[in-house]
Parts: structure tokens; sequence; C-alpha cells
DNA sequence: CGCTGTTCTGTAACTTGATCACATAACAGT
DNA sequence: ACTGTTATGTGATCAAGTTACAGAACAGCG
């Protein structure tokens, strides 16, 4: 690691601050940028823990017929907590892994990851607090799927990506499926009956016109 | 704490072996034994981690229709997740707990906790472990959820429950639709269908005679 | 420009799961 | 045996997921 990139890494991750320049001398650190798409199928192998300097990348699951579940995204500044119970629990990760935009992660192998964790207190709480997140992040979406209407769930998303300056959205019914993991095709219906009741307009690949204040009304 | 306490909280957590006799000294460290059928409810706050040394205790998500979806189960030598995260957090924790059996709990308060996070490198590990146990059993309920069937999910659930020896199961069907997050009519519904094809036998509070092969044959 | 392959959207018919509204049935306690 | 409670069964109806297409919008190219 040269100093230029960890002086980059610290401003990602003001966690990693207090570490010694030896400890970052260690064999086997590094930043690599990513390319978008690039995906990382469920069952493989860690060495790594990959912290998110960054970029986006996307967790989700695969059904046998090709739909999917988004569990949740990894922005700048994050770890992503899958991938580095994969590492402290020995098993492989059971989820799949797609790099969204063009991603610059920092790689800590396995080893040197679990001496910082005992080492570095901040860095510690930051793992932890990473963990945690994803997991009330989980629980929340469970209790969407589980007790929301996907017609809620479809206003929260919008509300979510837009705002009082900019009402319109350029999403596919298809990507908008795999957000919330149900078909392209109750999107579509979905979508159509809240266009005939004037609460949004459809075009292709794009919501525009989105009545935000009545959504906020459905939604509560 | 007594010495008697301690040895047997280590009896429960070998993780916890290492720990100094002054560190077991600290005040607010505690064995209570909760009643069962307690509950706390989500967004109330702990000032304490809870060990669960025996018993076993329920995480859930209520819906406001009443219905409740099970995330998981933390047993003996167990500690909660999202009850931790609460900790780390300082965030209320998003769940519902119950006592389901008379549980004997370590309160370990959050302060002493962190401490010994830092100290006491098993432990550390045993805490980490736990967190990303329970997050890939959330995304695997996800997964489950999103794309399996009732029937294919009451099929593995049984199978979970039963063994060779003991094909049968002391359950309500509302309690199973707990258990699987759904309404309890669905599960009166197939499950009366799995009867008539000869794959159970239904009474009032169990079912009995369990063809676990041929539910095998269909979980594949 | 028109042609062609690809991506995206619309819709009908049907299955499964969730909700509502009850009717019984089984049991527990007096 | 009577009564209140808990558990189960079932029909009707609605919401969501599946199957199976048709057609619209766009991108690239001769």
């Amino acid at each position: 690691m040269q100093t230029e990139q960890i002086k980059d890494a610290i401003t990602c991750f003001p966690c990693l601050a207090e570490i010694t320049e030896e400890d970052w001398k260690e064999n086997g650190i590094s930043v690599v940028t990513l390319p978008a798409n690039h995906i990382i199928h469920e069952g493989e192998f860690l060495e790594s823990a990959a912290l998110i300097m960054h970029g986006t990348v996307r967790m989700y699951k695969l059904g046998e017929n090709g739909r999917e579940v988004t569990l949740y995204r990894i922005h700048d500044g994050g770890c992503c907590p899958l991938m580095a119970s994969s590492i402290l629990g020995e098993t492989a990760y059971e989820a799949n892994v797609c790099i969204e935009k063009p991603t610059k992660v920092l790689f800590v192998p396995a080893r040197i990851f679990q001496r910082w964790m005992g080492t570095y207190m901040s860095f510690r709480q930051f793992i932890f607090k990473s963990f945690a997140e994803r997991l009330i992040i989980m629980s929340n979406l469970i209790d969407n799927m589980v007790f929301k209407s996907i017609r809620i769930r479809i206003c929260e998303y919008l509300l979510e990506r837009t705002t009082e300056g900019d009402n319109s959205l350029t999403i596919t019914h298809d990507h908008l499926a795999i957000e919330l993991g149900t078909a392209r095709e109750v999107i579509s219906r979905t979508l159509k009956a809240m266009e005939k009741e004037g609460l949004i307009h459809l075009s292709r690949g794009q919501i525009t016109n989105i009545q935000r204040e009545q959504l906020l009304e459905l939604v509560e």
C-alpha cells in the first residue's frame, strides 16, 4: 500500500486513522477498482474482507425461476457484513453480489482483518455497527414483505428515490420488481392502475409526474 | 457475581473462560431467570447485552393486523445480535422478543460488554460469529419466503422438527402460521390437503404419522 | 431511411396465498 | 352437563405470482 492510497482509504474510513504504518505495510492489503456489472456468485469463498471506498454493490438472492430479491446495497464508506461473516465464520457467504457502478474496494485479508478487529477499537466498533445496521435493514425488509401490499411498497420506493424538486425516476418495471422481490407483471399492473388514478405518469424506462403528497398520504 | 454463577456461565459460554476475576466483579453483571411468556416489545431500549445460558427466546415481527413472523430463536449458549446491536448502535432494537421457556440469562451492561469485546479475543469472535450466523439465517428466511411455496415450507418445517424415530409433532395451526409468517387459514387448508394425500394425519394440536420420506421427495 | 434484433411494457387467464366471516369441534373447569 | 375458551374447517373474495403471449419503443446498421 502506498502512502497515497492509505490517505485515500482513511478519508473513506475515518475509523482506519489509528492504524499504524507497519500494519498498513502488511502483505495482501490492496485497493482495487472493480468494473461495473461484475458479479460474484453465491457459494464462492472470500479470503479478504471488502471495504467499499467508492461505488455501489448490491447483495441479492436468486430464485431458480430467475426472479431476484435485493437484500441491500453497500455504498461509499460501508462494508458488507455478509462478506465479512464469510471470513469470520469460515462459511461461504450465501448471497450474490453485483457491482453496480465501477467500485473502489479496500481488500483486507481475513487474518489481518481479525487482528485489526482486536487491536483497534474504532475499527472494531465500525464493523460492529455495520453488522447491526444490516441486521436491522434485513429484519425491516422481512417486515415489509410480509405485512405490506406491493402498492404501498412501490409508493415507499418512489418516495425514497425522489424529492420535492425532482418528482421523476428513471427505472424499468423489471428493475423495480427485482428491488421489491416480486414479478415484473405485478409491477406493471400496479403502476398502470396508479397511472389511471393520476398518481404517476408512465413512459418507457421512466416514471414521471410522481404525486409525492398523495403517495405520502397512502403510506401514512 | 458469585463464584458458582461464574462457573455456570463459563460452562454455557466457553468463550468467557479467559475473563479475569476482577472483570467478573464489575457492577451490573447478573444472572437472571426470566419466566416463560414474558414479552419485550419493539422499541424498548436495552442497557445490557443478554447471553442466553439456558432456555429459548424468540425474535419476531408484528403486523398491525395481528399477524406475526418469527425471525429466529436463540437457544442455550447463544446471544441475540439484534439485542446486542441495540447496545452497540445505540438504537432501539426493532423486533419483539418472547421468552418461550423459563430462561436463564447472563446480563452484561453495555459498557462492560464493549470493553470485553476489546480485551478478549475469544469473546469477540463468539459475538461476531453470532452476528454472522443470524445474518445468514435471516437472508435464508427471505429467500424461503420469496421463492418457496407454503406447502414446501411446511414440509421443511415438519422435517426439521421430527426424526426417523418420532414422526409426530405437537403444534397448533395457529402456531405454525406464526412460524412461517402466514395466516392460520392457509395452514389449515394446506395441511388438510396434505392429509387427504396421506402425507400426514391431523388431530387437535397435533400432526402425526408424518411420512418423512415422501416429504423429503417433495422438498428434493 | 427502412429493416432487424433487443428491450420494455400491456394484458388475459389461471394458480396460489391472504383476508373476512362464520360454523363446528374439542377441551378445561366448575 | 353447562360454559367459556381454544382449535379447526370452509366458502367467498381479493391480492399477488405465473404463464403465455402481443405489441411498442428503441438501437444499430445497411
